[in-house]
DNA sequence: TTCGTCATGTAATGGGTTACATGATTAC
DNA sequence: GTAATCATGTAACCCATTACATGACGAA
C-alpha cells in the first residue's frame, strides 16, 4: 500500500483507463498530450507503475499493443500495462475527491485534463475551488504590494505585476468555464473512444468560444531522455 | 564548498546583498516581496544560510537589526547575516551568468527580480533567452497539438489551448521589456537605497506604460508554517 | 554494421517539505 | 499569565532527477 506520489499516479490510473499502453508510451503521453502540466522520467515512472501494481490497480501484460483505431507505427511493446477493476474503482475514488489538494497548480491541471471523466458536479466544485484558492492568493499579492511597493525597484514591480496580471487572466479564465458548465455545456465526448461515462446528467452539446489559433505542423519533435 | 539549491542560494544572497537581516525576516521577503515565484520553508533556508556561511560568503552577526529607513518594528533579532566580501564578488559572478539555467521558469523570475543589479548587456541576454526558450516550447506545443487534436476530448484541448496562451503572452511581455530595453529605458534605480550600480551604460528615464492595477490594503496577512 | 529510437530498468543524489523541539518577546 | 508571533533549528521522509546499464529492432 506505499503511498505514491498524487499527480502521477493519478495520470496514470487516468490514461490507463482509456487505454492499456506501456511504460514507454505512457511517457510519451505524459509529456506531450498532457505534457502541459508536467513532465516526468523513466527513474519515476517505472518505479511508479511497479507499486500501481503491487497495490492491485494494474496488471502487465506481455505483449502487442492493439494501438486502437489507428496502427500508425506498429511497434512491439514489451510489457503492456492494463487497469484492473480495483484500479478502476480507485481511480473513480480518486476522481471524486474535491478536497483542498486538488487547488494546486499541478494537481489542478491534472484533474482538468481528466475532466472528460468526471462528473458535473464534481467539476464544478473542482472549479470553483481553483478560483477561490487563486482569488486569496491575489488578494496576498494585494496586500504585500500595497505594503512593499515604495520599497521595491521598478523590475521587482514589473514581476508581481505581471505575477498578478497571470492569476487575474486564469480566474477569468475560470469564471468563463464555471459560467459554461452552469449553463449546461458540457465540453466531453468528443473523443475518438469515449470511455464509460458514469453519471453525466445533462448532455447539451457545444463548447467554449474558443480563442483562434491555428497550430502548423512544423518540426515534429520529441523530447528524450 | 557544498554547492546547495542555485535559486534559493541566489535568492538570498541577493536579498542580503540589499541589507543584513535574520533568517526570519530574510523567508519572509522570499514568499512575499519576491514571493511571486517560490515560497521556501525553514527546514530548507536555515541549513542553506549555514553552507553560505562555511562558504565564505556571509557571516553572522548577533544583535539588532538595523531595519534601514523605517525603524516600524524595533524587534530584535538573533542572528543577522551579511555579505561577505568573497559573498559580494560570488553573487556579482552569478548575475553575470547568462547560461540556459537562467531560462528555466522559477531561475528566470529569480534572476529577474535582481535586475536591479544587473548590467544591461546581460539583462538583454537573460530576456532573450527566455524567449526563445518559450518560443521553442510553443513549437512544440502546436506540433504536439497538430499531431494530436482529433485524439482529444474538449476538455483536454482547452488545456492546452489555455496552456499556450500563457506562454504566448509572456513572450508578449517579453518582447515589451526587450524593446523598452533596447530603447534605452531603465527600471532600475527607483528603489529607497540602491546598492551600488555596477555598470550602467546608459540613463535614460522612464519605466515601462503600467496597465492600471489598484491594490488595497485588506487583509494583511502572513502564510506562517 | 552502425545509428537512432524503442524499451526497461536501477543507484546515487538532489532539493525540498513536514513535523517536531525549543525558547524569547510582545500584546492583551 | 497566556496567546500570538518572532525566531532558530533538526531528523525523517518524499518526490523526482541524473546518470548509468542493458538490450531489441528497423532503417541507412
Amino acid at each position: 500500500m506505499s503511498r505514491r506520489s498524487g499527480i502521477l499516479e493519478f495520470a496514470v490510473l487516468g490514461l490507463l483507463r482509456e487505454s492499456p499502453m506501456h511504460g514507454y508510451e505512457l511517457r510519451k503521453r505524459l509529456n506531450t498530450s498532457l505534457g502541459v502540466f508536467r513532465a516526468f522520467s523513466y527513474g519515476t515512472l517505472y518505479p511508479c507503475l511497479k507499486t500501481l501494481v503491487a497495490n492491485g490497480w494494474l496488471i502487465e501484460e506481455p505483449g502487442n499493443t492493439a494501438e486502437a483505431t489507428a496502427p500508425l507505427t506498429g511497434r512491439r511493446a514489451k510489457i503492456v500495462y492494463r487497469l484492473t477493476a480495483e484500479g478502476k474503482e480507485h481511480f473513480e475514488q480518486l476522481l471524486s475527491q474535491t478536497g483542498p489538494d486538488a487547488y494546486e497548480d499541478e494537481h489542478f491541471a491534472a484533474r482538468f485534463a481528466f475532466f472528460g471523466q468526471t462528473s458535473r458536479d464534481v467539476r464544478m466544485r473542482v472549479l470553483e475551488g481553483r478560483r477561490s484558492r487563486l482569488e486569496e492568493r491575489l488578494e496576498k499579492m494585494r496586500a504585500s504590494l500595497a505594503r512593499t511597493r515604495e520599497r521595491l525597484d521598478d523590475y521587482t514591480l514589473e514581476l508581481q505585476r505581471h505575477g498578478m496580471e497571470s492569476v487575474e487572466r486564469e480566474v477569468r479564465w475560470l469564471n468563463e468555464l464555471i459560467e459554461s458548465e452552469r449553463a449546461g455545456r458540457d465540453l466531453r465526448g468528443s473523443a475518438t473512444e469515449g470511455p464509460a461515462q458514469q453519471d453525466t446528467t445533462s448532455g447539451a452539446p457545444g463548447g467554449l468560444p474558443r480563442s483562434g489559433d491555428e497550430p502548423r505542423p512544423d518540426t515534429p519533435d520529441d523530447t528524450a531522455t
